[in-house]
DNA sequence: ATTTGTGCAAATGCTTTGCACGATA
DNA sequence: TATCGTGCAAAGCATTTGCACAAAT
């Protein structure tokens, strides 16, 4: 089974490339429209679980909400929000020493980790004070 | 609207409370059905959500699985293996400075965090091996 | 020419919801 | 008795999949 190459995967890597705001599949179906119209969202789905194993992107799962893919060129962090559950990356560094700590417990196998920090966004924070 | 005590809440959650192992809501629903087997299952789900809501316990998602629902007793953090998607606790100590370093960055909104490893369990390491 | 990828639409699986009935306060 | 919660089944939505056809090697 050898891998092929088609302008499809790559217009949907492109768009990942590009828009780095954890879109959902829904979103990087729309924006691969606008260069080839005839996609479906099965092929976008395809690709982008294709490339979530290979490890190009990865996949974010959040309560009440679909999936979202965000490319993985270094490691980051996340914040959302509890508000509206509004997907972002946040600066802070990463931290190698957590996956030390994980490998004393838990043994070599340990090959990552993600943060996800918690917090109502300023809009939201807005919202309830009006409510 | 007054918040009544059933039976049924009484149940799911006394089933949350016993099988700390990360439950999903069908198998939360097995276990109920056996105090009380006219439950349905969207009764838990209603059950487990309004839970999640009020904060009682914590809704989880994870890729290529159905939701998770933890216990939050104390903050700790989560194992995810990259192979069979298994869910467990991991003893590594909750790190209050990472909050300290993200509220640095964006203000006091943030509540707290959460973290997952990922690894590749004992199990699965050893079926790609043979594979 | 062979074999993998695609488009489409139907199927799947988890979760939510409408409604009539039962249970709680 | 007045509401709220439940059970059931149907609906909803994101995601996956089967199949015939198109594209890539």
């Amino acid at each position: 089974m050898k891998e092929r190459n088609t302008k499809q995967k790559e217009y949907v890597l492109t768009a990942m490339m590009n828009d780095c705001d954890h879109p959902t599949a829904e979103q990087v179906y729309s924006a691969v429209r606008k260069y080839c119209p005839n996609i479906g969202l099965g092929t976008v789905y395809r690709i982008l679980k294709q490339a979530a194993e290979s490890g190009k992107i990865r996949e974010i799962s959040v309560p009440d909400g679909c999936d979202r893919f965000d490319v993985t060129t270094k490691n980051h962090y996340h914040l959302c929000c509890e508000g509206c559950g509004k997907f972002t990356d946040i600066a802070v560094e990463y931290d190698e020493e957590l996956n030390e700590r994980a490998k004393a417990l838990c043994g070599s196998g340990i090959k990552d980790h993600d943060i996800v920090f918690y917090w109502t966004c300023p809009e939201c924070a807005e919202g309830s004070d009006k409510a």
